[in-house]
DNA sequence: CACCCGTAAGCTTCGCGTAAGCTTCGGATG
DNA sequence: CATCCGAAGCTTACGCGAAGCTTACGGGTG
């Protein structure tokens, strides 16, 4: 993923860029609308990140210029917490998201994430754990190298342990994670649900909590 | 994963809630604050989408008032694309997250997704206590960098001494607290209990205050 | 007809209350 | 101040029974 970066605090933008860079991203960083203007004319981007103030002009008016060249790249706004009045303006002027600063890394990559949806070859988010590889995007699972096929119900009893990772939960927060309002099941129909994850992920992968109910193993 | 869809066009609900359904969350959806307010308050939802135009109230302020309960569920806006200030002010409210309308469903669903992930990684909340580090959200207790495996009953003890420390606290209090109503006990299984806990979080952990109860040292 | 899933039966495990025997404490007593 | 004694608390082994595990089965579904 190429990503621009137009953003004059270095100590806001280094850590950025080295953030997304480490996630196998191009990054190219300018302070300047200047720079970012050249650079935006002769390169496509996947994704602009754009803070609203910067040294040689406005970035609301620059946001303004982009669309009017009828540029489609997504515009994530980098903008302070007060600054309400710009973030309505900037979505309005057609930015397709905002983060507030100061702001936490992933939380960026989450929004390019998202806002990027749209082209095809976004990256799956994917869990290691011991000899697993989860991906919660396409709900599959690989244990060392070999695709392991879960039941619907046994995916939502194992999505809802690693969401809560490594926290133990309640029998009952997973019974109504998994079942509608009146479908409700009086048997131990998780506790057989749990015992084929185990078969299927390995024996010792959920602990048992007696009494206290369920959780993952680091 | 539970979901609450709050929103009264059956024409976006529907297809909607199947859409997720098809991706084995469970999806309760009402079309009015009363209803919504009613099932909020019975049941735990990873993720609550919220219409801010409903037949029976103001959506944003509805938004206050979960929040005003310290309600940590995540809530998701969905607005109309020229509702521009009521996104601002339902981010501003304590809204994670907001789809614009008419709203692509896998759209939903990558919102979703990267709210509850954002809410599931807070930072757990830990107390320090000479060599002991006690995770009250996810009951595990570390002591020396070892982990501790604790009895439902031995953290409940221990939970109690925790929040009320440097307090003593009344061997009655500390039954009650761990002993529903109708199955009291008449024996020292407290004692046992304490017992217990000292042998495997170290021997001058509790202090005895005879005939008063038991403290925690600082 | 293939497969998911709830049910139930039989089995295993282990938390916990119980009680016995011991130690500690603190007040009373001289 | 030393001693004594009973009450309060501590520790430990034990065994019961609830909680959890596993597996086979059959109904339902697509």
């Amino acid at each position: 993923m190429r990503i621009l970066l137009i953003e004059d605090e270095a100590a806001l933008a280094r850590p950025l860029k080295e953030h997304l860079e480490a996630d196998q991203n191009i990054v190219e960083w300018f302070g300047t609308l200047d720079e970012a203007d050249a650079a935006i004319r002769t390169t496509d981007y996947d994704v602009v990140l754009l803070d609203l103030q910067l040294p040689d002009g406005d970035g609301l008016g620059f946001l303004s210029t982009l669309r009017g060249r009828a540029l489609r790249t997504p515009i994530i706004i980098l903008t302070a917490r007060d600054k309400v009045s710009d973030r309505i303006d900037g979505l309005n002027r057609g930015a397709d998201d905002y983060v507030i600063k100061p702001f936490d890394l992933d939380e960026v990559k989450a929004r390019i994430h998202t806002v990027c949806r749209r082209s095809a070859d976004q990256i799956a988010q994917t869990v290691q754990l011991r000899d697993l590889v989860v991906n919660m995007t396409d709900h599959s699972v690989i244990r060392a190298g070999q695709p392991v096929r879960l039941t619907a119900k046994e995916w939502g009893v194992l999505e809802v342990l690693l969401r809560r990772k490594p926290q133990i939960v309640a029998k009952e927060n997973l019974e109504t994670a998994i079942y509608a309002y009146g479908e409700e099941v009086e048997s131990n129909a998780l506790e057989a649900h749990i015992s084929r994850l185990r078969t299927k992920l390995g024996k010792d992968l959920i602990t048992t909590h007696r009494g206290m109910g369920y959780a993952l193993n680091p």
